[in-house]
DNA sequence: TCAGCCTAAATTGCATACGATTTGCCGGAA
DNA sequence: TTCCGGCAAATCGTATGCAATTTAGGCTGA
């Protein structure tokens, strides 16, 4: 009861880690066999865990064939961010009116993103990412749709989007810093129509951060 | 190659047809004994069919002690429409500025609708409901955005909504018979304020019928 | 009577084995 | 050389068996 093995949707958790963190790239085969062996298990709780990650689509399943790690076009950012332009606004306002979301918290977020990346200079990309990803689920979660969180973030799960910091300029990145804090200072205003429209912008602009580089 | 069994995914289909029918009411264990036997394989395909409808949220499943299907109130049904009247008139109005949906085949169903429902009485509730979640998919597809049907489908999924018509008063369902009519026809004008319009006034008036009766 | 433990049945979790399908390679014929 | 058939290897799909966990019931003792 001390080493207890959670068991194998460890399986689950490592392969996405692997495929969020860009370590398994878009189009690569995910082997069962080859994969029960570099976790320690066998193939049953590996093909458990392919199956979640193709409902998830971030892998791609063909019958008698396997999975292979789903690969993602411009065209899938487009898809990603209209449909992120239109709910994370609409879900930012809800929360503003609903009122319990827990702004501290918020600003802390927000807070602790500006040392990791100070001057618009990330320090450290994976804790940026992790409290950003956590400040937008917070503020979703304030919007008591547990529907809209949990769709918005099955949409959200896609290496380019979720490491997003990783393509950012300096001044871009400074701008979505500026952002967060607007954020809370309209939430804790509690306008609605503030907080839509800061969430509106801070979404856009990501989108065109992701599609000009490179 | 003639009966080939395409194998038990049929699983899958069988356990999800069971359960958005209302067959299997909200809140009866899934056991997987059970189950293999009565579709007549064993459990591994079954247990892979359970996984799936978990990720899809029809399920419910505890570590070691097996799933249950989800059971629905009145909570559910008004965050699936909330978002759906969000996300349903923004897609009809993508699909009316992209203009590539078939008029033609829309036109079809909604006529069909009408004969599967004279007088808003319906004599087959199961054709009505294919036709109607057939209208709706088409038009959505217009939007060009694979992953906003892919959103909404996975949302709607749920046997109170899947099977709204059951619900319906004559009136509700010949109002919605109309709407299906005039989204036709702003599609089919290419006016996407017309066309996002009718199809809020669809998706809330649905809403509201599913929330009043009872 | 009732709380608590302890055992047995039911059920799930995982490993393994084997059949089925697909893929890649090789040789032969045009 | 190129195309095509066929065989072998790789890989997936499913069945089955056993270990681990949970649940239910009865028994004991206060």
């Amino acid at each position: 009861m001390s080493d207890r093995t959670p068991s194998a949707d460890d399986a689950y958790h490592l392969i996405r880690e692997q495929i969020l963190s860009g370590h398994r790239a878009g189009g690569d085969w995910l082997r069962e066999g080859e994969l029960a062996e570099s976790i320690g298990v066998s193939r049953t709780p590996v093909r458990e865990a392919l199956r979640r990650l193709t409902a998830e689509g971030l892998v791609h399943y063909e019958r008698n064939r396997g999975v292979q790690v789903q690969d993602w076009s411009e065209h899938d950012l487009d898809e990603i961010f209209s449909l992120r332009a239109v709910l994370e606004p609409w879900g930012c306002r809800l929360a503003a009116v609903a009122g319990i979301v827990d702004v501290d918290v918020l600003d802390d977020l927000a807070t602790q993103m500006d040392k990791v990346a100070p001057g618009g200079r990330p320090t450290d990309v994976d804790k940026l990412t992790d409290l950003n990803n956590l400040f937008h689920r917070t503020i979703l979660e304030g919007a008591q749709n547990s529907r809209l969180t949990g769709v918005i973030s099955s949409v959200v799960q896609v290496p380019l989007v979720w490491r997003t910091f990783t393509r950012y300029t300096p001044e871009a990145l400074q701008r979505s810093l500026a952002h967060h804090h607007e954020l809370v200072a309209a939430l804790t205003a509690q306008d609605p129509v503030w907080a839509e429209s800061v969430m509106q912008s801070h979404v856009r602009a990501a989108w065109h951060t992701l599609r000009t580089p490179d």
